[in-house]
DNA sequence: CTCCATGCATGAGTCCAGCACATGCTTGTC
DNA sequence: GACAAGCATGTGCTGGACTCATGCATGGAG
């Protein structure tokens, strides 16, 4: 067996389709037939008209996978020992990243580190948190619920960072500067989706001051919860960067709610492309 | 990179010498000397007459076996799923086996699949759930001391055996069918090495019958401990069929020691044939 | 139902990567 | 200093990986 045939295998696994697989790859489609069919094991079936995967190409494919992940893994920290951090460098955020510049960062690590090849994910918090622990990305930066801490990763505390209130501007409380978690509970509400990481904040912000507040409506981005603010459909707990510039009003909230920025990695063999980071990172 | 070159680079960090790397694979040396180059970085250095790794290789190895395992397994996994259990089956041994009949075992796996790879290692048996914590073996069948119990890994009991005394036999017990830990405990020992799996077992057995021994004569297997008894110097607390059949005699000990025998294996991804080797076993 | 597009398999031909061979170079040993 | 051990290097060759041409099956359009 060759990596050159797992490569092909994956290629097919993701595209389902051999014409395609074979132009990603930069070969012609028989050059994948041919090496696929000397694995021996049938591991596609070809059902009418689509690629499928086989039981055997199911139980194959993570391990085909996991191989070429570990001979690029062994090529990274080779001349990492040699003084030349490469590899690939996946690191995790979430959408509502405001505690460092990514772009600045992205951009030291590439002068530092030319040979690293940098990848961005968006999710959320505990997927992050989850991805982290299984390997699938290096570091991840996000943001938790005060006192909350990330189980299974190691992790460092970046910032601290009060949610604003937002009000629409015709709102009574737009006059004010600052108001009490128990008017805002008064309030028509707009907020991540239940379960998020993101509602779990105002969840227990509003729970821990013993405060009950209406079912909020439920938007997946800061960005949509802002547009529903602005539209005078509720009230809002958003991270200051993220409260909408026009069309609406940002107040402080007294003794409100605190999000912890923290950064996020697997201390289980770390990467020398995530060591490296990690030393540039605050 | 191809798996051929971590082939080769693997042959030469075992040898430590091209030529008997190149035998091993069955090229010319030149071959392995042009691959290894191919890599780029430098993973070996050639220092007067020895070939050493270099901090590159050193760094580059445990993920080029990685990347070669996962393959291997890869293909395992794949031919398990259309019923044919493949790949290499290690599993690890305490000297004193007795609960199990290893070469009927190893005769029936082969039997039943034989496209797997049988592999012995026999190891203390904390050694040995260190090693199928850590992967390196698949399965083991080792002694513990009553009521410990493998920490970290899936375990089920396969027997609990009774530990025998054994003592000259011109030694005023040796006339007796039985015997108490406490009279034992008056006689000059012999036993296995401080700290090893083996010696907890009497030890423990002492202690919670509250009972202090004489330091023991420390020896490494029960066969040497047999004979420190033949020779008339100890006595011992071996496993029933360990005792020695000629130039001593055995008996029993009221409420003494018991160990249970312990089949081990990794809960995380057991390989194919693991599954198949557990699944054939009692 | 026919026709055609899509898409994988298969066989033959081509070309280059990996190998063998020959040889050179360094180092350690007697 | 002669010799042996052992890796590097250059050259030519061969097998395997690729391309190309083509066949074959399926599904959709008319």
């Amino acid at each position: 067996m060759e990596l050159q045939q797992l490569r092909y295998v994956l290629a097919v696994a993701e595209t389902r389709n051999f014409t395609r697989a074979a132009q990603q790859c930069f070969v012609v489609q028989s050059a994948l037939s041919h090496q696929v069919r000397k694995l021996g094991t049938p591991l596609f079936a070809r059902s009418s008209r689509r690629v499928e995967l086989t039981p055997a190409g199911e139980a194959f494919l993570p391990w085909a996978r996991n191989s070429l992940d570990a001979a690029e893994r062994a090529a990274a920290e080779a001349t990492a020992a040699v003084g030349v951090v490469s590899g690939t460098l996946t690191i995790g955020l979430i959408p509502t990243v405001t505690a460092l510049d990514i772009p600045a960062l992205v951009r030291r690590l590439h002068e530092a580190h030319p040979e690293v090849n940098v990848r961005l994910r968006v999710g959320a918090s505990d997927e992050l948190v989850a991805a982290v622990r299984e390997d699938e990305i290096d570091l991840a930066v996000l943001g938790l619920a005060q006192g909350i801490i990330p189980e299974g990763v190691e992790h460092r505390v970046l910032a601290e960072e009060a949610l604003v209130a937002v009000v629409p501007e015709e709102h009574p409380l737009a006059r004010r500067g600052t108001v009490d978690l128990a008017e805002l509970a008064e309030e028509p509400f707009a907020d991540f989706a239940t379960g998020s990481p993101g509602r779990a904040q105002s969840d227990r912000a509003f729970r821990t001051a013993g405060l009950v507040r209406r079912d909020p409506y439920e938007a997946s981005t800061a960005q949509l919860i802002g547009e529903l603010v602005c539209a005078g459909l509720a009230v809002a707990l958003l991270p200051a960067p993220f409260a909408p510039t026009h069309g609406a009003r940002t107040l402080t909230v007294r003794s409100g709610p605190h999000r912890t920025v923290h950064l996020v990695w697997n201390a289980f063999q770390p990467s020398s492309a995530a060591r490296a980071a990690l030393r540039l990172l605050p």
